[in-house]
DNA sequence: AAGTCGGGGAA
DNA sequence: TTCCCAGACTT
């Protein structure tokens, strides 16, 4: 036996042991691995869990989700992040309608042209769902592989990349075993043993195939591009409130969380004297020239990071005396209706706190 | 090839 | 607290 059929029998062996009963993997079609894989990307899968049900049981198919709109398709995606995602899962779902009459294709050529399905996601529906012999290439696997074969060239260069692929067509292309499940072992192994830092490899099942591990350098590895520094902001909002209701607007061009709901605000950034204001004209807010609030007050502020941004929150609540005009962009709205338009977890700890204020 | 986009869990 | 990372798209 080759080493290559004795890392798949090692992994799937401890795959099947220590499989977690995630209900992602009950019912395996196209469309829900697809889903899933997506609400899963850069994100652990603690966190994702709920918002993925959530999601799964508003748009239980391919049409559900190719008839809904932008604002509810984000709405449905709330807590997950990187909101592009939701957007592309709407775009993904209408091409599949147009092109495909709402059934997925399986090769790879066809799979990558679908809005919100990169390479990966591509590998894992072929893997999963049509058990094509084909490898995900995913964080943990990249991680998990510049070990196993200690490559010391940074990770995402063009040849760590290659390196992994040419490793992966050996592998899966003598598998026997079922390749859905080896995708999904390498990646719970990276989530379980194979870890960023301290990996286990007194309980790894391939460790004896190792070479990071024969020379006790797992730790060094992979190695990674040296990340962007952080830009420390302060985010002010405004909550202004106004018998009943609370005006919020869309951002269509703030700089941060475009397209959702929020309250107005400005962001300061250190290193710059600019701010970026959340609303295109500082004359659609009037309050904040004249002294059109009966009464303010300020909230304790809150941290919150996006991407690179360490972000402190402030929060100004303003009890106004006359209301100011909607537009297409401003709306007042009550409680109830609040919650429907908040989707950012930004905007929902702002609105928390108001809450328990 | 590089920049962008959120968020929470681990250390 | 700080650090870390489970892709895809746009330019």
């Amino acid at each position: 036996m080759n080493n290559y059929s004795k890392i798949e029998i090692n992994l799937i062996e401890w795959f099947n042991k220590n499989k977690e009963p995630w209900f992602f993997r009950k019912d395996r079609t196209p469309y829900k691995v697809w889903i899933s894989e997506v609400a899963l990307h850069q994100t652990r899968i603690n966190a994702a869990l709920e918002p993925l049900k959530r999601f799964l049981t508003i748009y239980p198919n391919v049409h559900s989700l190719a008839k809904s709109t932008e604002e509810k398709v984000m709405n449905a995606f709330r807590g997950l992040g990187y909101y592009n995602r939701a957007k592309n899962l709407l775009r993904g779902a209408v091409y599949l309608e147009k092109y495909y009459d709402g059934i997925f294709p399986d090769t790879f050529e066809e799979l990558i042209k679908i809005p919100s399905i990169g390479s990966y996601t591509a590998a894992a529906i072929l893997s999963i769902c049509f058990q094509k012999k084909i490898g995900v290439l995913d964080g943990n696997v990249k991680r998990i592989l510049s070990r196993l074969l200690f490559i010391e060239k940074e990770i995402n260069d063009i040849s760590f990349i290659k390196t992994c692929e040419k490793f992966q067509n050996s592998l899966f292309s003598q598998i026997k075993l079922n390749s859905g499940d080896l995708n999904e072992a390498f990646m719970e192994l990276g989530q379980k043993i194979c870890t960023p830092k301290n990996p286990d490899c007194d309980n790894c099942p391939i460790s004896d195939f190792c070479f990071a591990q024969k020379k006790n350098k797992q730790n060094i590895l992979p190695i990674r591009k040296t990340k962007k520094e952080n830009i420390t902001v302060d985010w002010h909002f405004f909550i202004l409130h106004y018998e009943n209701k609370f005006l919020i607007q869309k951002y269509n061009s703030f700089c941060f969380l475009k397209h959702h709901w929020g309250f107005p605000s400005f962001s300061s950034f250190e290193n710059s004297n600019e701010n970026k204001y959340s609303f295109d004209n500082i004359n659609e807010l009037t309050f904040l020239k004249k002294n059109n609030y009966i009464e303010s007050k300020s909230l304790k502020p809150i941290k919150h990071s996006i991407t690179h941004h360490k972000i402190t929150m402030h929060t100004n609540i303003l009890n106004l005396n006359k209301v100011i005009k909607n537009n297409e962009n401003l709306l007042w709205v009550n409680e109830n209706e609040i919650t429907k338009y908040l989707t950012a977890s930004a905007m929902i700890k702002v609105w928390r706190a108001f809450k328990n204020n």
